[in-house]
RNA sequence: GCGGAUAUAGCUCAGUUGGUUAGAGCACCAGUUUGUGGCACUGGGGGUCGCCGGUUCGAACCCGGUUAUUCGCCCCA
C-alpha cells in the first residue's frame, strides 16, 4: 500500500488549527460585516481565458490548469503534440484553472452583472486561491485571501474605510502591526528623471525588495544595473522615509526638484485628504506613509497599502513578508469590457496571519474550547437520561456531549481532558436512584451532586 | 525555471571508524485502581531505515541514480 502523502504546498488543517482559523476568519468577516461589506462566493474553478494574461508572464505560468475531460487530445494538433511543444498544446487541452487571487473573478462578476449591481458596489471574499508557486516558508500552494474591494467609488473615504477596517480588524486579533501606506502617483513622478517607462518600472521592482535586503542592498543592485539617476532617486526616496513624520514627509516631497509632475501633486493631495479623515480617529495600531512601497507592478493606480507584523511577541528569527496588501486600481474591469470602473480593495493573508500567531502564542484559550460538558455514563440505562439532561444544556446554549456508551470511568475523563472540557456530569446507579447527578469541574477537581434539574446553576457559579 | 539541505516507529529525533536482534521521548493500548482524569510506575503493539542499484565477508551508515519534502533565488500573499 502506498503511503499517504498530500501534493506539495498544501495542507490538512486539523481541528485545532481549524478552531483557530475560524478565529481569525471570524473576526475579519466580522469587522467586513461592520463597515458594510457583504459577502461574495466565485468558483474555484475559472474559464483559463479570464485568468490569463492577467498577471503578467510570470503569472501565467503560475497558474493551475485543468486538462479537459474526455479524449482531450484526439482533437489536439498532431505537430505540436509531436513538437511536445507543452506551452502551445496547452490551450487545445485545458480550457479551465483554478483561481489565482479574488480580484480578477471580482472583476468577472461585476462584468457579467453590471445590471444587478448598484455602485458603490462593496463586497467581501474569503476563499481559496492556487498558485503553482516553488513553496518555501510563509508560501503555499494553496492558500486564503480575504479580499475586501469597493468599485465604482473614487471618493478616498473609501481608502480610510479601509485602513481602519486593517486596524480594527487586527486590534480584534490581538497582533501588533504597522500600516503602510503609498501613492503610486508619488512613484510615477520618478518617471521623467529615470529617463523612461522600462527603467522606472524596474526600479519600482527593485524598491520593493527593501525589506529584504536593506537600503544599501537596493543601492547596489540599482547602481549594478545603471538605472539613470537611480541611486539618487533611490536616496532621496530613503531620506524622506526617515523624516519622522507623515506631514514633514509631504512638505519634502513637495520640495524636491526632481520630481515635480501632475501625478505628484495628485498624490499629495489625495493622501493629505486621507490623513485628514483620519486625524481625528483614535488607532491602535501605527500608520505610516513609506514612500519606498511600491507593490510590485501590478494594476495599481492610486493609494497603495501594505500591513507588516510589528509585534515583540513574535520571535526574532521569523521572518515572514506582508500579512496583507492593496490599493487602488483605475479601470479594474477594462480587460472584460467594462470601462471607467475604479475599485479600492485590500486583502488579509489568512495562512500567513495563522503562521504569527502561532509563533508568538497569541491565540486567545477561548479560540480553542469546543465542548463544555460531558456526560459520563457508568451503565446503558443512564444514557437516556444523560440525553435528556444534554439537550437541555444544548438548549440554553451550552456546548455538550454524550460520551457514546457506558465504557470505563477513566477512559471518558481521559476523553474529557484531552479536549479540555471543564465539566464532567456522571451519572452511575446512585445517581439515577435518586435522581441526582454528580458534577465534576476538571479543572480544579471538585465535585458536587445535585439535583438533574440543577446542572445550569452548577455549572454557572 | 535555478541552487542548497534533509529522508530511520503514528509524531519529534538519536544511531559510534561500516559489525550480532535498529533505539529514546511523545502518542496509542493494557495493568497497578470493577465509580473518578491530569501525576507516577509496570508491561505491550508498532520499522522494507524513502526507492533502485553499486562497493563490501557484512550497509541505516560509503558511492551513484531516483523520488519526495524542505529552505533559499526569481516572483509573490
Amino acid at each position: 500500500m502506498d503511503k499517504p502523502s498530500l501534493p506539495s504546498g498544501t495542507r490538512d488543517f486539523g481541528p485545532e488549527v481549524m478552531m483557530r482559523r475560524k478565529f481569525i476568519i471570524g473576526i475579519i468577516e466580522e469587522t467586513f460585516k461592520r463597515f458594510g461589506f457583504l459577502p461574495l462566493e466565485t468558483p474555484a474553478v475559472e474559464n483559463l481565458k479570464t485568468l490569463q494574461g492577467k498577471y503578467g508572464d510570470e503569472g501565467d505560468q503560475l497558474l493551475f490548469k485543468i486538462l479537459n475531460n474526455g479524449d482531450f487530445l484526439a482533437k489536439a494538433d498532431e505537430n505540436l503534440l509531436h513538437q511536445r511543444d507543452s506551452k502551445s498544446l496547452t490551450s487545445q487541452i485545458s480550457d479551465r484553472g483554478l483561481r489565482y487571487d479574488l480580484t480578477v473573478p471580482l472583476a468577472r462578476f461585476v462584468v457579467m452583472n453590471r445590471d444587478k449591481i448598484h455602485f458603490p458596489f462593496k463586497r467581501y471574499q474569503i476563499q481559496t486561491v492556487w498558485r503553482a508557486d516553488r513553496p518555501q516558508k510563509g508560501r503555499y500552494r494553496e492558500f486564503w485571501q480575504c479580499d475586501a474591494d469597493i468599485l465604482g467609488s473614487q471618493s478616498i473615504s473609501n481608502e480610510a474605510d479601509l485602513l481602519q477596517i486593517y486596524d480594527n480588524a487586527f486590534a480584534t486579533l490581538g497582533l501588533k502591526v504597522n500600516i503602510r501606506f503609498n501613492h503610486r502617483g508619488i512613484l510615477d513622478a520618478f518617471e521623467p528623471w529615470l529617463e523612461g517607462a522600462t527603467n522606472h518600472d524596474r526600479f519600482m521592482q527593485l524598491i520593493d525588495k527593501a525589506d529584504k535586503i536593506g537600503f544599501e542592498g537596493v543601492l547596489n543592485e540599482i547602481t549594478n544595473e545603471a538605472i539613470p539617476n537611480g541611486a539618487e532617486a533611490w536616496t532621496l526616496l530613503h531620506n524622506i522615509n526617515n523624516l519622522s513624520s507623515n506631514e514633514e514627509k509631504l512638505t519634502a516631497l513637495q520640495n524636491a526638484s526632481n520630481i515635480q509632475h501632475e501625478a505628484l501633486l495628485k498624490g499629495i493631495s489625495e493622501i493629505k485628504h486621507l490623513l485628514s479623515l483620519l486625524n481625528n480617529l483614535p488607532a491602535s495600531n501605527t500608520m505610516t506613509l513609506d514612500v519606498t512601497l511600491a507593490r510590485g507592478l501590478s494594476y495599481y493606480t492610486g493609494m497603495v497599502m501594505e500591513v507588516v507584523p510589528a509585534d515583540d511577541r513574535i520571535p526574532e528569527d521569523f521572518r515572514i513578508g506582508s500579512i496583507g496588501g492593496g490599493g487602488r486600481y483605475d479601470n479594474l474591469t477594462g480587460v472584460f469590457g467594462l470601462k471607467d470602473v475604479t475599485g479600492v480593495g485590500i486583502s488579509f493573508g489568512l495562512d500567513r496571519i495563522y503562521d504569527l500567531m502561532d509563533a508568538a502564542a497569541i491565540f486567545p484559550t477561548e479560540s480553542m474550547q469546543s465542548t463544555v460538558v460531558l456526560f459520563c455514563c457508568m451503565d446503558e440505562n443512564a444514557l437516556s437520561s444523560a440525553f435528556g439532561m444534554a439537550k437541555n444544556l444544548r438548549d440554553a446554549g451550552i456546548s455538550t456531549e454524550v460520551y457514546p456508551g457506558a465504557v470505563k470511568l477513566k477512559k471518558q475523563l481521559d476523553y474529557a481532558n484531552n479536549k479540555s472540557i471543564q465539566w464532567a456530569c456522571i451519572l452511575g446507579e446512585q445517581e439515577i436512584a435518586d435522581g441526582t447527578v454528580s458534577v465534576k469541574n476538571l479543572i480544579s477537581g471538585e465535585q458536587k451532586t445535585c439535583p438533574q434539574n440543577q446542572i445550569l446553576q452548577q455549572i454557572s457559579q
